[in-house]
DNA sequence: GATGAATGAGTATTCATTCAT
DNA sequence: TATGAATGAATACTCATTCAT
């Protein structure tokens, strides 16, 4: 199947390496055959050629193939969470929390689409056990959306009916990032700020002010 | 480790059955299997047991298994179009077209939770030559909202950065769909109508608007 | 494998026709599919393709698979020996009855290539049963020329040291000539004739004898 | 199909040889199990079985069913063209050689038997891209030949027109040997030297000299 | 700590062959 | 007579996983 002769091999094979190390160089080479050939056509033999190191080390340091790819969703999902984290600064308003999350996670996503990729097609789909990890970093994104609108909601005293349907909402705009970043693959040229604008429009603003000429934008721009 | 002992059997194994019948029954299997199992975890053995037929005939009507996944994709796609396409009737108003397409989306994404899993789902990672399929049918998804919105924007008068966007925009709604659909999956109370409604604000109304008390309603409700 | 999408058909399998006619049509068929792809590459699908006849009707007229292509040997071994039998008139003295059996032969290879592949490449090693059919009508052929050259080896008092190699001898021709035939199939320009005098002289006056310019011609020399 | 029960089993598959060390086993086995049921036949499950190593092993060393097969050719290719050429000193006058070439063959052939039959009867028939390792090896022999056969030719001034039949008589001559071979298998008291001694006459004398009572001897026989 | 050697268990795929009509 | 429909049985090949060193 990999034809390719000349193997792009790892780190040169130095021998004695402490286990941390070991563990990185074996992840960061598990994502990235994961995330070129998808879980099932990934082999273990693959990557650890990819990583320099032999099988028998891969399934000491981290177990079978299930539990590496496992852990590979989740070092990333944390690394997505983290930037995420990062931008959401509690002292902001809710509607600048929710644009600068959108910031970092379109940065996010232009700095490690790898990572992305793993995350997004790989894990969702791979079957079985896996889906779980990633269902549970959507969800702490959904609640995570969601209480930021919960929050303006109320502040703003908004009607119970529609506050109701926050989590769906939540829950939308989620699929809508993660369908713009793929989207975003077969147009790679938009930067990550503009995509990061349109989300924002698109959960704040609606197609409707669009068209009247009510735009959002950050109110104090940055960089 | 397909532990049902009792495999279930599709039909009662009648015989000598005209081709096209077999291959109905066959995707019919097909799909259920895939939908269960993923694409790499099913087999041709289980799909061949549920069908009530042998491999040999899977594979003289319908090819290896990349094109029977491939076929089942097909099949669904063109159902789940064909569904959309019926509500979108092109004497209505634009946002009326929108309204009637997502509501025809949610009300097949219930009644064919199986086919849904497997466009979403399965064809979206198995790996390599399916995505296609399923990019073809959400292109055709995107080309289709972006044409409307771009002739509601066009003939409102919308100013041209905004018209640039409607693609992305439209990426983006199909996303929030998908997500919406399968957040559904962990909400099944919800009927499909009020999930139809909840994306159509968000499209047409947006966040904003929604707090303030601005909600989108079908001027002609049905049934 | 066979990708040829217009794929050739045999007669316009016109219905109805006397069970010698379609035993004619089906071995011809069976020939020029295994001269072409060997025995075990053949599929008795292509045959039957090929045939214009249904695979059933194959198995009812001349039986499984190894039966019809045991068939094909006979019927071409038959046509092989028979066609070298008109050569080899008893009324002539032995060395022209080797010459014009020899003849007869290329000339037979010459006018039905395909028959010569199935006999030789196929039936020689396709395996167990059918080598003796081959092996038969060898031991025919050698017998033969074995006779010849006992007659006059014994019409002309040679020792009996030497008559006894004559079984040997017989079938290192018989190797020969097979050899020059293949040999042939890389040299198509050269006549048949020729061949047959090669291999002529290689019988009857040795490489010693060529070196000195005694060459074989046969006396009469025919159109 | 294949019926022995008790399997007889190589080597007392004792555990972590050297690479070569297996290569080598797995490449007997498979050698004795092509000779004996033809390539077709052979299933890689026996041969690993008498390989008494796992399957794995044999795609791991050797690659897929074809290329097995093509190394045995190849190797047992090589081991009869050095014992050959071991015969063919070029110190020697070319009869001579011819004649050392000649017993080398036979004498090999009667020492391995089952290279000889993969040899000749599986490779020459086995199907698509055999062949062509054995052609190849046959071009050489036959060149071989034909240049020791040129050499007398010029040395002893043979005409112009004699001269271009040498190729053909080359290849004649393989044929007639590989006959011999073969019709050894039937007769297999006779010793090898014996069948050399014949070979070398139909070359050297022909048959009317034989009847003459000429006979080619080596001038120094030797053991 | 590190690895080459080794395999069990599984899967897609094919093909000769035969009913039922 | 003639065939489309149907299958049992086999086989090449792969891959995650683990010893023995």
């Amino acid at each position: 199947m990999s034809v390719d002769g000349d193997r792009r091999r790892g780190p040169e094979r130095s021998r004695r390496l402490p286990r941390e190390v070991r563990e990185r160089q074996i992840l960061d080479a598990a994502v990235r055959v994961f995330s070129e050939h998808g879980y099932h056509y990934a082999s273990m033999d693959e990557i650890s050629d990819v990583a320099g190191v032999s099988k028998p080390m891969i399934y000491a340091y981290l177990g079978a193939k299930e539990d590496l790819f496992t852990e590979c969703i989740r070092r990333e999902a944390i690394g997505l969470m983290e930037a995420i984290s990062k931008g959401v600064r509690s002292e902001l308003t809710p509607d600048m929390q929710l644009w600068h999350g959108l910031d970092a996670f379109f940065g996010y996503v232009d700095d490690h689409r790898e990572s992305w990729l793993v995350l997004h097609r790989q894990a969702t789909s791979a079957g079985g056990p896996f889906s779980r990890q990633l269902l549970e970093m959507r969800a702490r994104a959904i609640t995570l959306i969601d209480a930021l609108l919960t929050k303006t909601a109320s502040s703003e005293g908004m009607d119970s009916q529609a506050r109701k349907g926050t989590e769906a909402h939540a829950a939308a705009l989620v699929g809508a990032c993660e369908s713009l970043a793929d989207w975003w693959l077969d147009h790679p040229d938009i930067p990550a700020r503009v995509l990061a604008t349109r989300a924002m429009n698109l959960v704040w603003m609606g197609f409707g002010d669009l068209m009247e000429g009510n735009v959002w934008t950050p109110t104090h721009p940055e960089s």
